[in-house]
DNA sequence: TTAACATATGAACGATTATTCATATGTTCA
DNA sequence: TGAACATATGAATAATCGTTCATATGTTAA
């Protein structure tokens, strides 16, 4: 993919845009990691992260909209979870530059 | 780097959230675009996007406070260009996610 | 069906931020 | 030095967004 001499539509860059702006928030990034490496309910995250379950339902259906997290419904429970890799990836670079 | 098992201390986290915000922007992310490949003036990408001298100067100190772009003086004008691959690396795992 | 629990949602508030306009700073050249 | 040009900056406004509180929806088990 030559990424440098191709200028996405103005479209795309706002949905890229729109991307980024999910991953510019330390809440949703705790989420995020929360789900490293597991499923977790809501009541679990929001728990483990000393969190209002409200402020967490919120942002998780944020990054269900952005497609970065899918669910799993069991009884009373949902389970949310990474959707896919390139979720990791992209904190991952970034935390490369934050740490230089 | 085995960033799987390691939450970042909130602090980091923070400072992450605050890099991915700068990446949040559809203004910023055209200008980055423009200097994918070159150096340019301020006013050089102003012109190119149509925008306003103002915003784009503005933005490009948010770029430059957040180590994304770099500058070069000669004479009257000031050059901005990326300052390390990592941005191109983002926005580039970015737009994977956004075109699926 | 009803109680208890888990999650989602809507409205409101405060905070943050992008853009614009006006103006300041800095640089070159006559 | 002063005019012309390039860039930066400050203040103001409008818009966006995260959190909280209150409440709704949905599920299970008795």
């Amino acid at each position: 993919m030559n990424i440098e001499n191709t200028i996405p539509e103005l479209e795309i860059l706002f949905e890229l845009a729109d991307l980024f702006k999910v991953f510019g928030d330390s809440t949703r990034l705790r989420i995020m990691y929360t789900l490293f490496d597991d499923e977790r309910s809501v009541g679990d995250i929001a728990e483990s992260l000393n969190m209002e379950q409200s402020t967490v339902s919120h942002q998780l259906r944020v990054l269900r909209t952005n497609k970065l997290v899918k669910i799993r419904r069991d009884g009373k429970q949902i389970y949310y979870s990474l959707d896919d890799d390139h979720v990791k990836k992209i904190i991952e670079m970034g935390l490369d530059h934050v740490l230089e």
